[in-house]
DNA sequence: CGCGAGCGGTGCCTAAAAGGCAACGCGATG
DNA sequence: CATCGCGTTGCCTTTTAGGCACCGCTCGCG
């Protein structure tokens, strides 16, 4: 769009750093750049960088006029996506910032299903703990985000919320693979691996534990869980993971049980937007349908 | 804000209904607007008018990219009362739409008081009935509006509410002016004079007379509540208020009885604003310190 | 301590964009 | 059927933005 331009080569050159090299980006030369951004603060009624020897960097005003910047264009995408509907095309982009446990299964089926109902709409997946998706949709970088256990930000709008308890997850032939149910200190107490203190289910793990007056001690901490899910076969040692991140595959090599209320209160897996944003329309429906299939969920995983 | 000049520009011709007049109001060519509003199609991808023969009415698109333009001004606003705030000048501006009865005193003292401490500030006062001042609102032609039973729409916050039963008003020699409290039939026996059909107060008399199967037959109808306060002083009948817009003069000649609750409830007078809408500091500001005054009101009006 | 590299900012000239003017086609109107 | 007002377009002028060369400055490095 035109006549966001100023405003976009602002943003550049907050990125940069400088001006030179922002001119550089947007293929313009580092005297236009700077007349341009000069003109609008003159117009603007007040400057927005900090001039430093080195470069520039973005002062209060210029931080919160790039927050207004970021919310025309979301405002402005979303109109757009709503004249296309008009127009019956039902194109659009979901942008979404998830945790790990809803790769293998939950996000692909999702949006594999969304698809092929609406073929013209396109995804956008990011992996991000539950601080980092919390920024995402505060910088207007993903309109949705579905986290574990987030923490909750005030620029933050609950769309849905289903509890998650924590499993244990391990071996066939692990011994604690006999009972329905496992205590925390069962897990503690032999082997096992953790993932790392950002995510959700290790902060519960953490908090548990503390209330027993024990502390994790894992063999592996992993950002993976993917490898949790793979080492424990090698292994013997249990990990942890939350159900909609697993599912039991067919040779029967891996096993889950449910970590004991009593011990590792559920987890809430939570899906939402930026406060007060109103998302694409392709965005709230694709919301939507996420919100109808997590109450769909079966509350435990075989 | 240069930027925004072209859509400045489809919000003329949308007002104006035609090209060459919004051309005329912006001291333009038609030309020349003609051109930028082309061009700006095909950049946004849509045409943004019907093209009549007797001129243009904005389409669907069109209305769309409105409600973003209006909102992004409403949004740049805010963010240059913020900027205006960090270097400490304290100016803004406060919008508001508000019903009669808050014009004689309430407001005048409350906007007095906020000026004093804020001599930067600048006010705009629409007076405007319950339907319009919600119409306000969406158009963000007004930040906040305060007024008595609002027709509740989807796009509205409230902010403060207070209740507000109906008065009686009458000369102190009125018949009626003996009774600490009036049924709502004696009002209806004799003259009255009341407030027209889009007012609360005549909402709230006309659902209690219909509830006693009894009809309003007002000598007088009017639009100005000023106009009920004065008539009553030179023929025997009785008008309407809340107490709010209420005060007893000097020379002791109008008297204000409320009128019985089990007969007519009381009302809500209410200070809202655009659902979802981050304010301009000043407007929030004044907002804070009306929900303040309203809640501190003295329940009856003397 | 000097010197070069990189920075933001400015004058000058050219290129590009926008505006004004006149005119065209077209439907509505009297 | 002539006329009026509408949106629109071609042509030319005016305004605006961009490129280039250069200034003054700070900082790191030899």
């Amino acid at each position: 769009m035109r006549h966001l331009y100023t405003l976009q080569l602002v943003e550049a050159a907050a990125r940069a750093g400088s001006m030179r090299r922002a001119a550089e980006d947007m293929s313009l030369t580092a005297s236009a750049l700077n007349r341009r951004i000069r003109r609008f603060e003159a117009d603007f009624g007040a400057e927005l960088f900090e001039r430093l020897p080195g470069g520039v960097r973005l002062n209060a005003a210029g931080e919160l006029l790039l927050a207004h910047y970021r919310a025309t264009l979301s405002d402005l995408a979303r109109v757009r996506e709503q004249v296309a509907d008009l127009a019956g095309e039902r194109r659009g982009h979901v942008s979404l910032a998830c945790s790990q446990a809803l790769l293998p299964y939950f996000l692909p089926e999702q949006i594999a299903a969304y698809r092929a109902g609406h073929p013209g709409v396109t995804f956008a997946v990011k992996v991000r703990d539950r601080a980092e998706a919390e920024a995402e949709l505060a910088s207007y970088a993903s309109d949705l985000a579905l986290v574990f256990e987030p923490i909750y930000l005030v620029d933050f709008d609950v769309i849905a919320s289903i509890a998650q308890p924590v499993y244990a997850v391990m071996a066939a032939d692990h011994p604690l693979a006999t009972r329905p149910e496992l205590r925390l200190r069962d897990c503690l107490d032999g082997p096992h691996v953790a993932p790392a203190a950002k995510y959700g289910v290790r902060h519960l793990l953490d908090q548990a534990a503390r209330r027993g007056t024990r502390r994790l001690a894992p063999i592996v901490e992993t950002e993976s869980f993917e490898l949790i899910r793979h080492y424990v076969l090698h292994e013997r040692a249990v990990g942890f993971q939350i159900p909609i991140g697993l599912r039991a595959p067919p040779d029967g090599s891996l096993v889950f049980r449910p970590l004991a209320a009593q011990d590792v209160p559920a987890g809430s897996l939570i899906l939402g937007r930026r406060r007060n944003r109103t998302l694409p329309v392709a965005s709230a429906r694709f919301a939507q349908r996420l919100a109808v299939a997590l109450k769909a969920l079966p509350a435990v995983a075989t």
